[in-house]
DNA sequence: GCGCCTTTGTGACGTGAATCACAAATCGGC
DNA sequence: GCCGATTTGTGATTCACGTCACAAAGGCGC
């Protein structure tokens, strides 16, 4: 389904990104959810899991099964999805370095609620549910963060869900994609410049819309000199103006 | 907009409900948020906050509005809602005895994402944000919990807005509502029976559908014999058939 | 019991977007 | 550079719901 990702040419030969020796070590240690932990607890942290590597299609866990693990990335990219009774697939998001997968269903004592699922390879630190419950467990700082990275959590979903069940906008929820796309790959800019690696179909998934519904509203933002695609590359040259669709 | 639950005649003269004295021997202690807190924690839970009484109609807080307090409810109904842009409303919960409300904000450090009023006179216990913070930072088992707490409400979101991407259907989108709230009000029934305090407009602010299509939704389920309504009292007969229209 | 106000019930109508069905373009492998 | 597979573009059709408009039915105060 996914192209891979354009700027991930080189493959096994010579990783264009260094891999990691240690989570003490880790260089997205201190934008993530376990900076600032104590000295003991990261020591704590460090020790437990494993690293592992996994390529493109890989399956990392699927929406109902019990949770064994918890997975934190720590280098590519893993998409995040779940599919209704009916068969159709919402993507959530993409994950990538310092995401933590699988937390809310281990606290809340469920099945994991998504599906996880490599789509640039990756290096995962894996830990057993059990362990790490127990660092939570022993070390109060590390609950504290935990409770923090799941509030950011729930406040993602929960605006996500005001604006689906307030705007059914078709186009109101492909300009939030895009912008949130945008925004991840090129933050800060007043142009939002970046490889658009999803097809249409999956950008519909990510939507909630209809495949066709997609490609009519990208050429309308097109006309309305509100984007500009070459190729694979995509340029939001009026953010402002989708951002008005958002609800 | 909301007719007063009718179980809740008696109003200040004799309260049908006693009021609590504290947080170590409420009664709904065992089967929430804070149960099972070591007694260190408990204690310093119990010793810090104010108990409070709020009318019908009061507002605890805005959405908005910077998370000045956490709130517990003792005794009573608030009701949880979010507005859009446009004015439009979504009745996200009717919150009950034993809910905490501005967790995420206060832990997220953003202002409170929802609106809270009292439908049914409340009490509450109010803590200072700091000395709830306070109160996680020196016990490690109260972070545990509120991780535990935000696992929960994040997963009822994700639900939610799962339902809201893949499905639009409005019989399903009232269905859940009806279930949740008959689910809510007797437990482990097969024919769920309750009072139906919310006009057809709140349940519509709540499936974030039409008036008009909530009654003749209604009327519908009727039809089908999937419920039964009588002045204010409603018996779903078959849960299973609404189940059904749920994604 | 009489009005007033809120809530409920129903018809008519318009429309946004899903769905179906192809054609055109593009990609990727050999 | 050619060929099959995937992706994209576009029209025609359909339908579920929102919106508008108004009538009927309850409540509730006095």
């Amino acid at each position: 389904m996914l192209r891979p990702a354009n700027h991930e040419g080189a493959t096994a030969s010579a990783p264009v990104h260094p891999h990691f020796q240690d989570c003490l070590h880790c260089e997205h240690r201190h934008l993530r959810v376990f900076c600032n932990l104590t000295p003991e607890a990261l020591e704590h942290y460090d020790r437990i899991g494993i690293l592992m590597n996994f390529e493109r299609g890989a399956k990392l866990f699927s929406e109902g099964d019990p949770v064994r693990n918890i997975y934190v990335i720590c280098h590519g990219q893993v998409k995040i999805s779940s599919v209704s009774r009916s068969g159709r697939a919402l993507i959530l998001k993409i994950a990538g370095p310092g995401d933590l997968m699988g937390l809310s269903a281990a606290l809340a004592n469920v099945p994991y609620e998504v599906s996880a699922e490599v789509i640039e390879s990756c290096q995962v630190k894996v830990m057993r549910r059990q362990e790490f419950l127990d660092l939570l467990d022993q070390h109060g700082v590390a609950s504290l963060r935990a409770a923090q990275a799941l509030s950011s959590a729930y406040m993602t979903v929960f605006y996500d869900a005001k604006r689906l069940a307030l705007s059914n906008s078709a186009a109101g929820r492909l300009a939030r994609v895009l912008l949130d796309w945008g925004r991840a790959v090129s933050p800060g800019h007043a142009e939002l410049r970046f490889t658009m690696t999803l097809t249409h179909e999956e950008l519909a998934n990510m939507a909630g819309i209809s495949r066709e519904t997609v490609t009519r509203l990208l050429s309308q933002f097109r006309r309305d000199q509100w984007l500009v695609v070459k190729g694979s590359s995509m340029t939001i040259l009026q953010p402002d103006q989708l951002e008005r669709l958002t609800v």
